[in-house]
DNA sequence: GTCTATAGTGCGATAGAC
DNA sequence: GTCTATCGCACTATAGAC
């Protein structure tokens, strides 16, 4: 309790360093994918190589830090939007709401989002079993959105609440690879039609 | 012109193990993604890692050969399951079928299907540009069942057909990656969730 | 065609000066 | 804390025997 958050006007200089090494390493895992060489990641950081060791003790440890920084950017992102609805909002609305966040997130308010959702499924099983606690705990985040939007009837009844929570965020992730060759694609845009899609469906309601 | 097709019956010696050598590619880049070692599949493949070498020049060939046959493995299942449906049926429906279909080959009709649908995003630029064109003719003959069932007004008006697609491609590829580790969950379960919630939508038909 | 042996190389990681 | 220098390894790729 009462923990003081770090000075925000005395970071110490390991701080700032280790700060600009993972704005860095999200910018170019978002770029490069899961191969990209710390030598990249270093001299965008103003660093070399060989300092990286000071601030993590490999690899691994990086990576594994910008996945958690990845959801919790993300998970911020939603939580702001969702929380700032009015409290009687229905549910479905604030599923569309967090949809529409997450997207956002993915494609453009966040590095680490972006880099989260493009190197997750290719991170060695050691970091990607220890990253799946995080995920777990987002996961139940988005259950409950979608389980409220349920019991308030607004879902279709014959939906896998897990099956679905899979599609939306592979739909939703997938945007972080296709949408920076797709010239004239706006983020507010194609997030909007992942809400269409995921919550109304392609085919026409009659 | 009026070139033979290799005789079944006698396939080369070379051709054979050529075969098993993708074989288990496709099965060692589906579990291990693409940063799989070439050494694990040569010793899937029953011979020494230089001898792959006999038949592929290097990696990036044997990688760019796994996502063509990735795209004409799922391509063919596919097309095979649309063509079966009778003439009159609705383009929605074949759409459906369509997306069933696809969702299968990833899920378990196919090691190659899984294994582009794992890797696509994280090989190097040149084979992904060289793969982009073989990925644009399936994207074409998708748009051609998208297109068919929005002149039959069938689909919502505010969908973005491209956009849309991506969508699918993203939901169903995405599979690939969570079906394993998800216990119970049937393959031919999840494919028919992807029909409804992308066909369907998440939110309750009033 | 496949093997054994090895060359080549890129990169993660460490050591020690400053 | 960061640099320079370098180690060591893992893996791709090649050479030549069989």
């Amino acid at each position: 309790m009462a923990v003081q958050p770090a000075p925000r006007s005395a970071p110490t200089k390991s701080a700032r360093t280790r700060a600009r090494i993972l704005d860095a390493a999200a910018a170019v895992f978002r770029a490069e994918g899961y191969s990209a060489r710390l030598s990249d990641i270093a001299e965008r950081a103003g660093i070399q190589t060989g300092s990286l060791y000071y601030h993590f003790s490999s690899r691994e440890e990086l990576v594994a830090e910008i996945l958690r920084l990845g959801i919790e950017n993300a998970w911020d992102h939603v939580r702001r939007a969702v929380d700032a609805m009015p409290p009687d909002a229905a549910p479905l609305d604030r599923l569309a709401v967090a949809i529409r966040a997450h997207t956002m997130a993915v494609l453009e308010l966040s590095d680490y989002a972006s880099a989260q959702a493009r190197i997750v499924g290719q991170v060695p099983p050691a970091v990607a079993s220890v990253h799946h606690r995080e995920q777990r705990a987002y996961g139940t985040y988005w259950n409950g959105l979608f389980e409220a939007a349920r019991d308030a009837g607004d879902l279709a009844v014959d939906v896998d609440l897990f099956m679905a929570r899979m599609f939306a965020f592979g739909a939703m992730n997938w945007t972080a690879e296709w949408s920076a060759t797709q010239r004239g694609a706006d983020a507010s845009e194609i997030a909007d039609q992942a809400v269409a899609v995921l919550l109304q469906g392609l085919a026409r309601r009659s």
